[in-house]
RNA sequence: GGAGAAGUAACCAAGAGGCUGAAGGUAUCGGACUUGAAAUCCGACAGGUCGGGCAACCGGCGCGGGGGUUCAAAUCCCCCCUUCUCCGCCA
């Protein structure tokens, strides 16, 4: 979402956006936008003059009343009655304008960095960096399912009986596993500096429009029927949120928080699931980093995030890639953003285990979270979220890295504590 | 979930349709007094947002949120939310 006041002032800028992101269906919009603006403010300009009236003549009528002139005030009623008819009117027209204006707004897309690569979709993202070798072993590494399966540690058969596809029974080792690669990941962000939080698992309607684009929200988000709540898709939701309506001193600044939560999706553009196994699925769970600072430091925040994905990733020796968003793969709120590859020997591919990403001050414009400068001024904050770490699918990295030719398991050091000091998980 | 009470500025709190765009106090800030401090006195202190204007400034909205009644609502009516107390249920 954009301020209305640069769309007013530069469409050009906002069309050129919109065509380097190739949603050329969006540019009447901004037409849109820019011939609602002026039919509202002009509303506007009438209307709180002839409430401005009424308020004057509202205070001539209680005087004339307290010195009993009840004629006299009869007379200035008659007077005032006479503009309420148009005041109604032209409020009932000011409410439409406005809502037509606001869900304009809603659909133009952010505007991108510059430094983002211009490009139509995901095929056209861009490898800028790779961190550790992407090994190929001399032994067949097995579809990750299979690796879960010889520890003893996954049901899919009774997941799909009682939940459906696109839910799992982690077991033994492997569930242990799964959070200790949370709980580390956890430990990681705390010795960042972060502070860790465990947020709402459901918000309000409002609260997801604040923080997504309604395309979004639509792909993703489980509505609980009945109530106004909808099942987080990531704790970024609720962590960014909580900042609703919220003014923040500038001394508050940066904030920095690392959460946890299961994360519910519905995968709806997936086409029933395009991957078996725990790939992509309905629930998964989440170590996430948000970071709320002042715009002109959020793209050092931006480099600083998806290093230490990489960072994580590696201590857990798992290679990877830094992959940035494409104009036109980039989400509508976000101006920058990048996803870290895991390295699968079996595929010999790269696949997506995090995402890091710059909204600028669209989420801040859309919740209305400001910040208070010490000189005095208002601002909007920018806010940033990226993943620590997203088991289940994450697992399918760490088991292909570091399975051994035996069929067991390496546990790397900096996981241990978290495994009972377990080295190896045996078959 | 049921019953009751309450939501006014950083905090406490008056206010019960018109002279309240919100008394008073505490805190804070500025000043006087003082060698300094305390105390005392004087002054400032209702935010935010939108519209108009080059600007000083003017105006709309605004007393938990949203509707309504009225020429006029913090004050009356309706719905919702939150908090507190009691009861019920429960990890």
């Amino acid at each position: 979402m954009l301020d209305i006041k640069f769309i007013r002032e530069n469409p050009e800028i906002v069309k050129q956006n919109i065509r380097n992101k190739f949603q050329d269906q969006k540019l009447p919009f901004v037409d849109e936008v820019i011939a609602l603006d002026k039919e509202n403010r002009s509303i506007k300009q009438e209307v709180e003059e002839l409430r401005a009236t009424r308020n004057r003549l509202s205070k001539e009528i209680g005087k004339l009343m307290g010195q009993g002139r009840k004629e006299e005030a009869e007379e200035v009623k008659a007077q005032v009655s006479a503009d309420g008819a148009r005041i109604d009117e032209l409020t009932a027209r000011e409410r439409e304008v406005e809502a037509g204006l606001h869900k304009a707004m809603l659909l133009i897309p952010n505007i991108i960095d510059p430094s983002v690569p211009l490009g139509r979709d995901d095929s056209e993202n861009v490898e800028r960096e790779r961190f550790g070798e992407p090994r190929v072993p001399n032994f067949p590494i097995p579809y990750h399912t299979e690796i879960m399966e010889r520890l003893g540690g996954i049901d899919m058969d009774a997941a799909g009986r009682v939940a459906g596809n696109g839910f799992y029974y982690f077991l033994g080792d492997v569930a242990r596993l799964h959070e200790a690669v949370i709980a580390y990941a956890r430990d990681f962000m705390i010795d960042k500096g972060f502070t860790y939080c465990i947020p709402p698992f459901m918000i309000h309607g409002n609260v997801v429009e604040g923080v997504m684009s309604q395309a979004d929200m639509d792909a993703m988000m489980y509505k609980v029927e009945g109530e106004d709540l909808y099942l987080i898709g990531t704790s970024e939701h609720s962590m960014v949120g909580r900042y609703i309506d919220q003014i923040l001193p500038e001394a508050a600044l940066p904030q920095t928080l690392t959460s946890y939560s299961p994360c519910f999706r519905k995968e709806k553009g997936a086409h029933g699931l395009e991957e078996r196994g725990v790939y992509r699925i309905h629930q998964f769970e989440k170590q996430e980093m948000i970071v709320v600072c002042r715009p002109e430091e959020s793209m050092d925040w931006y480099e600083k995030m998806w290093r230490w994905s990489v960072e994580f990733f590696r201590s857990l020796d798992i290679p990877v890639r830094q992959l940035e968003c494409c104009s036109g793969d980039l989400a509508d709120l976000k101006i920058k953003s990048c996803d870290i590859e895991a390295w699968s020997p079996r595929q010999q591919k790269y696949f997506e285990v995090g995402s890091c990403s710059n909204l600028g001050d669209a989420q801040a414009r859309r919740l209305k979270l400001r910040v208070k400068g010490t000189d005095g001024r208002m601002f909007l904050p920018h806010t940033l979220n990226n993943t620590v770490v997203a088991p289940p699918r994450m697992l399918i990295s760490f088991l292909e890295n570091n399975l051994q030719p035996d069929g067991s398991v390496r546990i790397p050091e900096v996981l241990r504590p978290y495994m009972g000091g377990k080295e190896l998980l045996q078959p």
